[in-house]
DNA sequence: CCATGTGAAGGTATTCACAGCC
DNA sequence: GGCTGTGAATACCTTCACATGG
């Protein structure tokens, strides 16, 4: 294996690589070949193996992949192994059911804190985290926090990363449907559901629709 | 013009492009430039002008977009116009926020029915939308429903999607984490919430963790 | 003999620079 | 002068084919 940067496809890939193993691994298996897991998460194995490469040498030729070892040497790349625990800001509908959600674990991710604007909220506990006030977003500094997720409305969002940012976020995963401002230094990943949702019907086949021309 | 297929992540940046226009629509603009379009989505300019010229003349040099007329452009070639009716399966904490989410409106798309498997579920309403049966799935057929959104556990997503698949459904917004496999006719996007919170860190500079090292 | 890792080829998307039109 | 639309150049990603190693 030589130097490579590692493309942003790879990188969007490897979690899908990740919960692939995790799937392998609860069903006993200690190895397996990039053919069953590409079976497995709908890649092509031949990209799984370019995309490994990238990072490091993995597999044993005639044996494949130890589910372990390469799951451990992802998170790592991910940088999943040093950073762990996250902040939700906008417990409505959507944040709630982020709260909620157990899928986060799979990759080591805990979203530890929540802050919410409405004075009704604030000081009730959502499946064991309890809502602080938006207002004091600034006592993340202390916390060792440095992934948010943001489930306010657009109106809000810009307001809110600008104090996560002095709080010292340095990632932010948004669901407003807008685009945010931020020092370079910052990434932001925009999660826009509705748009989605709206580049499906595109992809459909184009029959007559009973309902309009 | 000419004919020109249009790349897939054109297809991706549309609906963006289509939120902007909104937004200078509801501000009383009439025409826009790609550079302020570009601005206010954080898209470069050029970018757009390559990505509309795959399908039309919208523009006047000189002048700019005129905002309605783009507008319905783009939701012609998305096919926005002709398909507006969706499905929900699985009215959980997920499911509920989307059938709360005010933003599928602004692509002309509605939730109108909901089905889940839970028996205390059925029968109520939420957000002016009844819940039905799961298994009385095969009742959309006749009720000109082509977009689907899945919103239930990993386990239970394959087989609804089967159903939804044998109900006529042909595109699916699938929210849990897992392949799904369908006819190549049928478009399904998966929008796995966790592993987008899990690709940030990558991003996110290298500093010392004070956890873990 | 089987499965990995990787140069090389091929394809797709982004970026540039400018001709053409209002 | 200002802004669009687009060929050409560049960068990026995917796909292939096969040498290499257990």
């Amino acid at each position: 294996m030589r130097y490579h940067k590692i493309p942003d496809e790879t990188v969007r890939r490897l979690p899908i690589y990740l919960r692939g193993l995790m799937v392998s691994a609860d069903q006993g298996c200690e190895h397996i070949s990039s053919q069953s897991l590409a079976d497995s998460v709908g890649v092509d194995a031949w990209q799984i193996r370019k995309d490994l490469s990238y990072f490091g040498d993995f597999g044993t030729p005639g044996v494949g992949y130890n589910i372990e070892k390469l799951a451990r040497g992802i998170k790592k790349t991910l940088r999943l192994d040093a950073i762990r625990r996250a902040v939700l800001v906008g417990v409505g509908d959507l944040g709630s059911a982020l709260l909620a959600y157990p899928g986060f674990r799979m990759y080591g991710l805990d979203i530890v804190a929540a802050f919410d604007a409405d004075p009704k909220k604030i000081g009730k506990t959502v499946n064991g985290v309890e809502i602080e006030d938006a207002a004091k977003i600034g006592t993340l500094r202390q916390r060792d926090i440095s992934l948010a997720i943001v489930a306010v409305p657009r109106a809000a969002a810009q307001s809110m990363v600008d104090e996560l940012v002095a709080a010292g976020v340095k990632g932010v995963l948004n669901f407003a449907p807008c685009k945010l401002v931020v020092p370079k230094r910052i990434k932001v990943i925009t999660l826009d559901i509705a748009m989605e949702l709206a580049r499906l019907p595109y992809y459909m086949p184009r029959v007559e629709q009973m309902s309009e021309t």
